[in-house]
DNA sequence: GCGTAACTCTGCACACCGTGCAGTGATATA
DNA sequence: TATATCACTGCACGGTGTGCAGAGTTACGC
């Protein structure tokens, strides 16, 4: 046993302090000072738990990650193996895909801001594998071959992290009273184009309705399933 | 005209300082007092230009997006109208698609960490209307129906976004030389699973030299094609 | 049993951040 | 020419991440 006093606190004991902090206050008040008062003590304490802000952050995702609960494993393949993948594997491949998708952008939704979390660093985590593993192993399932798996498995990441991307982005704006003047300043900067009325675009004007809807569960979900239609689709 | 003393800058003279920092030192580097200074200004009088760094930022996207020239508008297909589109205008849409889709990814990764550019606020600026305008144009004339363009064009930029928030938050990681201690810290902030091998997860160790080029191009052209693949597919 | 090394945590400090507010000087209009 | 309006400066405030020195606590080798 290491010489020095006993630590008073778990990292999971920070983590659910941090995770208090960004549902309550947002991704900007995730300081090390606010975790710290949070916690009781001095914001250099906390450095002893970990190297910087940055590798608080990243914990935090694997905390995240650890929820996702990706269910069993793909036992249900395992015994056809090589042989080619039944239609029943294929559609439970999908299912299970779509069930990740939507698990994952409910996690990430769940805490405003959390994007600001990931791109702290790579997701490759313990539990960050263990997703990339699962979602190998469904692609497998559905029919994938081993390399396109991998290509499969990282363009549904790509997909449900931009997807939380925009839709963070527009969350932000939402709080800000200030559009108008603010977007004005923005495009005035540009020189040329003065700010145009959404009349000059007619199909954005008549897509209106469609594009309020763009951060929702079922448009997200029409998304992920018309990218499963090229992943696994026939070609 | 107003009085008061002239401007002494445009507002494009204060973007090109704002894109000069972000490619020399990053995003962290394009603050207020940054650009001021390299202006030869005082912080607080580039709030005479934008009322916020938000509003700064904000603009900064706006101006990026300008020199995405989506080319001709879809007059390939204005003849055709509302007549079944032919395979070559499918093919058309589909190339203009791709070659966006392309261009974008290139505009952005060109400057590292444009992504907090664009989780400043919503993609609403005249250019980002003008690039969505053109999204809905091309799926068009690839065959879809409106409301499905509409949707396609922003899965499509979800894909893009997405795409772009992993590689930067790779790239970010490759500047840190602190790689190890910060993973152990991180990892053990779960509390149950300590830093498991890659030897425990198969089939990513499998994958592995295909995840190596997960950000080339190459793979990011192979998750568009899919995604296209699924939006303007036969079903 | 005791010194010693290792460890946690505090206090202070630094450089930087976004931005509000008061003042100064220039400028076009009445 | 008086005045209102603007660009811009100087100062200040409260916040940020984190480096460094020291104080107190603990386990191990002698």
């Amino acid at each position: 046993m290491r010489p020095g006093p006993r630590r008073s606190l778990t990292h999971a004991e920070i983590l659910d302090v941090a995770f208090d902090l960004l549902e309550a206050k947002g991704f900007a008040a995730v300081s090390v000072r606010g975790v710290a008062s949070g916690l009781g003590l001095t914001p250099t304490a906390l450095y002893t738990y970990y190297p910087s802000k940055n590798a608080l952050l990243r914990g935090m995702v694997e905390h995240l990650l650890a929820r996702l609960d990706p269910g069993e494993t793909g036992a249900t393949d395992a015994a056809g193996e090589a042989g080619a993948p039944g239609s029943a594997g294929v559609a439970a491949g999908r299912t299970r895909l779509l069930a990740l998708a939507l698990r994952l952008r409910e996690l990430l939704t769940g805490h405003a801001g959390a994007l600001g979390l990931i791109m702290s660093g790579p997701l490759d985590g313990p539990n960050a594998m263990r997703l990339n593993e699962t979602l190998l192993e469904s692609f497998m399932a559905a029919g994938l071959e081993l390399d396109d798996a991998a290509r499969a498995a990282y363009a549904l990441q790509v997909y449900v992290l931009g997807s939380i991307a925009l839709e963070s982005a527009e969350a932000d704006a939402e709080s800000e009273p200030a559009d108008a003047s603010d977007r004005a300043f923005a495009t005035e900067a540009t020189g040329a184009t003065l700010w145009t009325d959404l009349a000059t675009f007619p199909l954005s004007e008549r897509t209106e309705a469609v594009a309020a809807q763009h951060n929702s569960t079922a448009q997200f979900t029409w998304g992920v399933q018309r990218l499963l239609d090229g992943l696994i689709g026939v070609r």
